[in-house]
DNA sequence: CGATGTGAACGCGTTCACAGCG
DNA sequence: CGCTGTGAACGCGTTCACATCG
């Protein structure tokens, strides 16, 4: 169980994906599903399912499909959501504040127990009920144990140097939701949240699906 | 130039890596970059710097490198952000009100022109200069022009029904902040935010590090 | 039988290596 | 000579097809 395959990222994301779905019909009561039922409501194929499960055991049976509840549980062991993390969340602006107050995060298990900003007037202060830290104690709070994963929802400028003294205050896993790419510190996981970034995504899609010249789509733009 | 090549999402996104770099360093007065230092700043090989530049054509100068206001505005054509796109916010939570004033949008030529939301409360408010509208004039206000992208920031529940009203109403792209995997109506870019998926994913790392020892942390799970 | 689990085939994005041009 | 542009080789995730077992 413990060998060290490596698990392809878009893996890990539909095994997400996966138990979200279960929940979702267990919640209605369904006991049973096939990887198809599954590959259907994922947007993705019955054989990638199996493919992405088949890495950690067989958790199916055959003729039968996957037993809802006890797929949901083994998904959660190896996502590793049978159990609370402690998320340090630095920056208390907009954005760290909806992050601070937004409810999945908690459902599933992760809680915020540090927030950190260098704002004089939001020090000491209390939102959400967690009480709002100057920054300076960054490696005080987090030595004092019970933070995993630091939320970094801080400006570009300061994205890495905070990292770094994350990385040196012992913490192994970001999510950084500042718009620069981050250099990772050795041994730490970093993940970017890039909401620019998507938009641009989109903004290309539309630029080309208008190029191709002439009568490709009578789709008209307004504008 | 407008083949109908098929662009890969993961060359889209470095694109757009790559102009941020680009503007961070004619910020500083750089007048050339090579691939090497475009790869280097970006996370990439330097080959791959080319590749993703050779399928829109040849911007380069061979033993030069890169102009690097040339090349900059080069992305800004292909990527569509030489020109403003407006913006639909659908959801006026916390969340929705961060995206709101989130300065990278309107830097980057996406202004969020509409905000929708249910809660009588703050129907006609006035947040950041713009007025919140109630979600029924949804269609009505889309077909009043001026919006190409629809920002989803509503609970999980609504956003499937949303998307469909939006595609109706003719948005042809969409950036979903809503947990869920939503049915991309035809003709529809959907493009997903899920911070929660992305902490799980994290989770997911520092669960398989943790394998392999026997000196693990007796956590105790519940549920 | 029916749906899982999985080796083999496939497609595609990434990397390599070098020809080509300033 | 230096760095770009690009065909070829590579690796890897996805898909296919079928043997397997409840």
């Amino acid at each position: 169980v413990a060998d060290p395959k490596k698990i392809s990222d878009s893996t890990v994301r539909r095994l997400s994906h996966y138990l979200r779905l279960l929940s979702a019909v267990q919640a209605e009561g369904v006991a049973t599903v096939s990887s198809e039922e599954l590959a259907r409501w994922g947007g993705t194929t019955a054989a990638q399912v199996r493919k992405d499960l088949s890495v950690f055991g067989s958790f199916g049976k055959r003729g039968m499909g996957y037993d809802v509840v006890q797929l949901a549980g083994e998904l959660r062991g190896i996502l590793g959501l049978d159990r609370e993390w402690g998320v340090a969340l630095i920056g208390a602006g907009r954005l760290g504040l909806a992050l601070l107050s937004y409810p999945s995060f908690r459902e599933r298990g992760f809680h915020i127990r540090a927030v950190f900003d260098t704002d004089p007037a939001k020090i000491d202060s209390v939102r959400e009920g967690v009480r709002v830290r100057r920054l300076d104690d960054l490696e005080r709070v987090i030595a004092a144990g019970g933070i995993d994963i630091a939320v970094l929802a801080v400006p570009a400028a300061e994205a890495q140097a905070i990292l770094q003294r994350l990385a040196g205050a012992g913490v192994r896993a970001v999510l950084n939701f500042a718009p620069v790419t981050l250099e990772p510190p050795p041994g730490v996981q970093v993940r970017h949240v890039d909401m620019a970034l998507e938009l641009e995504g989109l903004s290309f899609s539309l630029v080309q699906g208008r190029l191709g010249g002439d009568d490709s789509r009578p789709v008209s733009s307004a504008r």
